[in-house]
DNA sequence: CGATCGATTGAGCCCTCTCAAGAGAGGTGG
DNA sequence: CCACCTCTCTTGAGAGGGCTCAATCGATCG
């Protein structure tokens, strides 16, 4: 358990409001944890002890149906709050969350929630906009989900990732964790099949670069023209 | 402008905690407002100037893409909080609200939320609560639409809104405000052509009773089975 | 009683899934 | 350090669920 700085966090969405004496407060009764990549933070349905801040690595929330197909519910960067079943009434953690790469976390007893919000009302009307955020992006996804087809799905999905985890590199912006193609069909409500025929087809023209859990956009612009082309629309052939 | 009975209203999850007067000195500040049939409460894009308590008939949240379609949010019951976009931090409406049937509602302006919220923190803590139900739902129809057929997303669908709003007739449940083939297809992201066939087909076996903008069910239970069918699993033949 | 809106139904196609096989990359243990 | 083994990715072939296009019917409302 190591001492975290709270100016390295004040910036947070969930401290926003918070002077650096109240932070201290809350972050004395935090602890620090660190989570190597592939292993469980939590558990769907497992009783929600704990909630959590991002410090640093990538965290996959998913959840299973009855009959053993995942779905990811979404993709946590650093500075998020995640885990919060029961600042939103739940008992038990709605999905899994999983570390894809070395994590570390701050970690709260969600015993500690009710005397929290108490005392400090900002951390409610905080997490309120969180989970407002939260909830527009997923009903964005239920729109596309309802209105457009699987590669305008996977594109969206990819510039969504890049955006929220890029990182510059010499041919362009590369996706900052492992993410296997079953990932993005498990994102887009597809096969991985689907996912690797449009990602070779999208290689092959040069949108892309992909690799071993790993996918560099090379022109993300091409990409979003592909991501927001219209129903029996044309798209321009390749170059020769 | 009526004046409300707030004994009529304090069981409601937005008031919970509240004691009679305080409940007094919110609802002072509401206005009480009907909407006919068919009538829009507010437009999506319009600004967050209103926050609202469905207080007696049925409210359709809907979304527009930029080509057009319409995606069905969520239908609202008698009860519930709906536009609270200034609460989530949104300076717009996201979607549309339809009023569905006649209906009344309690509205506050937006601009009193923060002093409500300030006065009064347990509002802030009960639509936290609210949002976060309604994030799960969401995740729910995610996780539909990602792993299930359609005819199943339409059981499931017409199972939810009988729960939610289904009135006990002389052959089953009917749900109880009008609801065409289309809305059910902006439900369940498909066409209304394949939801008339699906409706069509239960009614031949007996399972559902249609009419216009109208639907009830008659054996609820087989339609669950139905909604639970596994992927390539048999369904028992009609009986001749 | 006509007009408009919702529902039904057929025909044909295509996008995506399923089934199947195999190749490549990385990690691990002897 | 190399061989093996597992996990990821690729690609083909075929099938089918659901969509598109099109026409008609029926019911509710003014």
């Amino acid at each position: 358990m190591a001492k975290v700085d709270p100016s390295l966090v004040a910036h947070l969405p969930l401290f926003a409001g918070f002077s650096t004496e109240e932070l201290g407060d809350l972050l004395r009764e935090a602890r620090s944890v660190r989570f190597a990549k592939n292993s469980a933070i939590f558990e769907e349905g497992e009783d929600a002890h704990t909630f959590f801040v991002l410090l640093h690595g990538h965290v996959r929330a998913s959840k299973t149906t009855p009959s053993g197909e995942q779905v990811v519910v979404r993709y946590v960067s650093p500075g998020e709050t995640f885990g919060v079943a029961m600042a939103i009434g739940l008992p038990n953690y709605p999905a899994t969350a999983t570390a894809v790469d070395d994590s570390v976390v701050l970690a709260w007893p969600a015993s500690t929630w009710p005397r929290l919000v108490a005392k400090f009302p900002a951390l409610a009307t905080n997490t309120l906009q969180t989970i407002g955020s939260r909830l527009q992006e997923t009903h964005t996804r239920v729109v596309e989900m309802s209105t457009q087809q699987v590669e305008q799905r996977v594109a969206h999905a990819l510039l969504r990732l890049a955006k929220q985890s890029g990182r510059k590199v010499e041919h362009g912006v590369e996706i900052d964790f492992p993410i296997s193609r079953q990932d993005i069909a498990q994102m887009t409500g597809t096969t991985l099949h689907t996912v690797s025929r449009i990602l070779s087809g999208w290689e092959s023209r040069g949108l892309i670069e992909g690799g071993r859990q790993r996918i560099v956009l090379r022109e993300p612009h091409n990409l979003s023209v592909l991501a927001e082309a219209i129903q029996g629309e044309d798209v321009p052939p390749d170059r020769p």
